[in-house]
RNA sequence: GGAGGAUUCGCCUAGUGGCCUAGGGCGCACGCUUGGAAAGCGUGUUGGGGGCAACCCCUCAGGGGUUCAAAUCCCCUAUCCUCCGCCA
């Protein structure tokens, strides 16, 4: 959630943030009425009570003094008590009135805060998906025509290799599921064993966590607002399936204070992700690009709010790292205002080259989500000055599934065997192409 | 799945309806003391909301209830521990 003190100083910067969004800036209005509703029904309450526990002040030390009394001064005291419990229970159904009241305000202005999404960057691109800028162009596609190859999509060297059983995932599972067999399997094996060595040596502490949360974590990420009907939810335990280890690993030090001098704490999650894919009927139907569930390698910064614009180009510095190693040639884009997720203020999205679709396809993003998930999910840094929000960073270090996809088609030859990058082939049992069976 | 027990300010703990609307110890911070340190002494030390301010309210795992008044009594839930059963 947002600074309900930013909602109250400058509506305006909310609004503009929500129509940048394709969102609706008039939630920021009602906001602002509620809140002051909240505000006074506040005093209110506080004004009641504490006339009822100044009574309270007054009628127990006489209960103790009628306790010890002789008998010729219990009456006497007793008197005293009777007077001032009078109008005491009256007070007390004004209070409990007042305070319903408080309680019904506090929600309101909870749920209406809860509806805005994140302040976005004066940085990012204005418009929708398709108005994203391009930063920067690493490598080249290969001419396959030039080297006289036909090129084969990475469904069809996945059989060639043995590596992808799409069949046998659609039989068991259903539409876009998969088995990695043979090469496939260890080469995700390797993927992640050098993902998360390269992450360690940059000083992220490797995390496996659980991929079955309660709602608070799903909530707390922003994931069931505009999101929703993209997470798998268990019914009968109330409980949900991650899309990204970004959730466990947020919520991760919910509810807690953090050291400054323990910031900037980074680390790195290996974890299923599982998405319905609701409203992407027909897109990537073909292979294993667009998957209910994949496994992937997340990072995740917890940081000074002041620390967070410099450490989102860290993020991304460490992602292109990481799409430098394997060879293939990729594109960053700065993604447009209408297109970030709900807790983004900004996003980078690296897109690799599929040669089948002759385009480039995002395989990595890295979001900065300054307070917002912070907030919602109160962790929090103490400093000299006291206690405050952090910021909440979260990078892609490798989606497993479209990385095999751009591994297979960039570095396909001609025979349909697949050469394997030098820094996978430590993990991979030294082997330089992986090859037909 | 069944039966017990636990949950209080970072840690330990006092507290069984009103002089506890939360006390003490440890730790930590600052000060005094000292040539310096330790010890000792003193002061401070949960978080949140509201108010121009003085200051007020909330917060004893969470939620309901009883009461003029709840850490304390009742109900529900969560988490942890022990034992039994079941499974790997």
């Amino acid at each position: 959630m947002i600074d309900l003190k930013i909602v109250r100083e400058d509506p305006e910067r909310v609004r503009a943030s929500q129509r940048a969004r394709g969102e609706d800036p008039a939630i920021v209005d009602q906001l602002l009425s509620a809140d002051e509703r909240r505000r006074g029904a506040e005093v209110a309450f506080g004004a009641l009570r504490n006339e009822q526990r100044e009574l309270g002040k007054l009628i127990g030390p006489l209960q103790g003094q009628l306790k010890r009394a002789t008998d010729d001064h219990r009456a006497g005291v007793q008197a005293e008590i009777d007077a001032l419990m009078s109008g005491a229970s009256d007070l007390s159904n004004r209070v409990k009135l007042a305070e319903s009241d408080r309680d019904t305000a506090d929600l309101e202005t909870a749920a209406l805060v809860a509806k805005l999404s994140n302040l976005i960057d004066p940085g990012a691109p204005m418009g929708g998906e398709d108005d994203f800028v391009v930063l920067e162009h690493v490598g080249t596609p290969r001419d396959f025509a030039a080297e006289g190859i036909t090129v084969r999509d990475h469904v069809e060297l996945g059989e060639i290799l043995g590596a992808i059983d799409i069949e046998r995932g659609a039989k068991v599972s259903g539409s876009r599921f998969y088995y990695l067999t043979g090469v496939g399997a260890l080469l995700e094996l390797a993927l992640v064993n050098h993902a998360i060595a390269m992450a360690g040596l940059n000083g992220f502490i490797p995390i496996i966590p659980p991929a079955l949360v309660k709602p608070a974590a799903m909530e707390g990420t922003g994931f069931l607002g505009q999101a929703a009907e993209n997470v798998y939810r268990l019914e009968a335990d109330d409980m949900y399936l991650v899309g990204t280890a970004e959730v466990p690993l947020a919520a991760y030090h919910s509810d807690e204070i953090l050291e400054i001098d323990s910031l900037p704490r980074r680390y790195v999650g290996y974890s299923p992700c599982f998405r319905r894919e609701a409203g992407s009927h027909g897109k990537d139907t073909r292979g294993i690009f667009r998957v209910h569930w994949f496994d992937k390698v997340e990072m995740f910064t917890y940081c000074a709010p002041e620390d967070a614009l410099d450490e989102h180009q860290r993020l991304l510095g460490w992602e292109r790292q990481f799409l430098d190693s394997l060879e293939v040639p990729y594109r960053v884009i700065d993604v447009a205002s209408g297109d970030l997720g709900s807790s983004a203020a900004r996003k980078f999205d690296i897109e690799a080259w599929i040669p089948s679709q002759e385009r480039y396809r995002e395989v990595t993003s890295t979001s900065n989500c300054t307070e917002f998930q912070a907030r919602r999910l109160r962790v929090r840094l103490r400093d000299s000055d006291g206690v405050r929000p952090l910021a909440t960073l979260n990078g892609t270090l490798v989606a497993i599934t479209r990385t095999i996809v751009t591994l297979f088609e960039n570095h396909q030859q001609a025979d349909g065997s697949v050469y394997v990058p030098l820094a996978l082939r430590p993990y991979l049992g030294g082997r330089e192409f992986l090859v037909p069976v």
